[in-house]
DNA sequence: GATGAATGAGCCTTCATTCAT
DNA sequence: CATGAATGAAGGCTCATTCAT
């Protein structure tokens, strides 16, 4: 990979630990530069700016977690196991690697006003499997994007105390209760 | 002005309605004093910095937020009937005045960390009656801490999509759902 | 004195003892006013700005030195005593006043550039001295302002060394050899 | 400029020159930048901060000038010699790089408190120079720092005097009265 | 005369971005 | 493609000074 992308990587990696441990803004481009081993200028060869390279960032690691979800729950029919296995795979996931949820979760605000249609999203794949779950009668009617996003909360709101210390297991600790929670909201079982 | 309490105050108002619609980092120092009709200095005899009225505004509005629940549920005995009034009461705030619930939303990050204790927050409050509750057997066993994030959760990320616009109607027309999908959580009905 | 002239000799203690301690530039007029246990606006009722304050101060004190200087030798006839007599008397204010002569050390830059003609300076009054002296005989010829120049940093140097710590014992000690180093400057004994 | 010595060797230069004519204080880093032909921010990719390119300045000057010194008497065994080559020296640079002693006089107030242990002085050279005399019993028993100190002084305050414009002539002029007074301090002659 | 809240010019410093090498 | 010195706009903050009370 001489061709750069191994630098556009590295870049990319010092960026989300920065980012994920001390902000956006509070993260300038020499740390960046620092933490990535290469020369402030580099940067510019790989992004148009500063503000590209976190909305790029956020929304390929945005996206990204979105089809994985979609993968998973692709071949499970009812949405209890669908809900149940997104909580897990977030879980593990989430204990794997805190600083790419970190990052997620507080840069969301900010980014989350400009993600572009066509693309796929954690609330997007719950939204979508809650419809479904409407339409064949599983659970109760009821706005898809309220449900979605409550769906969501239940699972990011501890995941956010997680990540300022309120909560101090392991994160896959809590999935049963999570799951157990997340149906409640659904009104099931 | 014998006292600056009333300039002190004109900031805060500024202060609070620049950082929900621009940001934090975005919002000047400048651009408050414009918005407060004072100079730029006069904020420096208020606030030993920007940062420190960035805190002082999160702390006290956040703690007073957590006041407001506190009073709502004395009164009230019963888990199911705390948990409505309170969500009852955060939709009709959040309704009245957007600006404080963003500018809080969106502060919470950098900001969690450092509530000094003995402050009453919101999610005290709701930790509080959930453990109530399970001593007098109304719910089910559990990390208190756990439950009461989720049940905030279930409250806030909604909020959050609705300050972004991905839901657009006043936030009080999903009282009664979001009611519901609390006890949901809990496990109640 | 209801007149409030012992508010302003209130703002001069306060104003000689910081700038000693830190520097004109170092020290604000909020710490001046504090200082003094006034309200910072009241200095402005005294003096018309810090720099006049400054000026002010630096003007009295350096030709109330003077004064004293001229005094103390107006009795005494030969160069030899009033020299030694110059030198004992600094030594002894030194000790007793160290922030006096460590603002007018230290100010002496920036200040001796606008003193005023017709006022008694220590400089001047070692010149006429030293002038007198030579139309008696009693030291060789040479350039007096010189003279004097080279008298006066005998005695300030090793004081400027005294403030900044270098030299530790009190001043007095220092009387004796002064004073010899001072009459081998002028060729006496 | 692959390198960017020649920019810093700039900022010191339009430093140095500024520090003298009005002051440290009265100089800001927007003049030193036109000064030098750069932009303001360059001069914190050479010092991190003013107060750095302050002391740096003075101490590289001030020890240079202490070098020199040193040099110049490494041959010379008596003292009256070394003090006679020293004085002349001192009047040369003097002369000849004006800006120089101007901001090392008017510096030394709150750079000589923290000049660090091992560096070369002039007032360090001239106490050496001392000491070994008095070793060699070529001049009077006494205490080396003050000896230095009163020697010092003699040169240095009519230096002053003339930055201020009350010694008018080339102080090269006054090189044989300087000596003459720096060896009667020593009572040499 | 004294107060102290308010002012606002201007300072030091940061940092995303550019460009010659 | 990579570098890193230089840029310069803009930010947070200080502080001498004013003025209504």
């Amino acid at each position: 990979m001489r061709d750069g992308s191994a630098t556009r990587e590295k870049i990319n990696q010092a960026a989300l630990e920065l980012f994920a441990r001390k902000g956006v803004a509070e993260t300038t481009t020499r740390d960046i530069a620092g933490g990535a081993g290469i020369a402030e200028g580099t940067i510019y060869r790989h992004y148009k700016s500063k503000d590209e390279l976190v909305r790029s960032l956020f929304l390929s690691l945005y996206s990204e977690q979105g089809e994985l979800l979609a993968v998973q729950i692709r071949d499970e029919s009812g949405i209890k196991e669908q809900i149940a296995v997104m909580i897990q795979l977030f879980c593990r996931l989430f204990d794997e690697n805190r600083p790419l949820f970190t990052f997620l979760l507080l840069t969301q605000h900010g980014q989350l006003e400009r993600v572009p249609d066509g693309i796929v999203t954690p609330v997007g794949v719950i939204r979508e499997a809650i419809t479904c779950a409407q339409a064949a009668g599983q659970i109760r009617k009821g706005d898809p994007d309220l449900l979605a996003a409550m769906v969501l909360g239940v699972v990011v709101q501890p995941a956010v105390f997680s990540v300022y210390g309120r909560l101090k297991q392991p994160y896959q600790d809590f999935s049963a209760e999570l799951v157990q929670a997340a149906w409640g909201v659904l009104g099931l079982s």
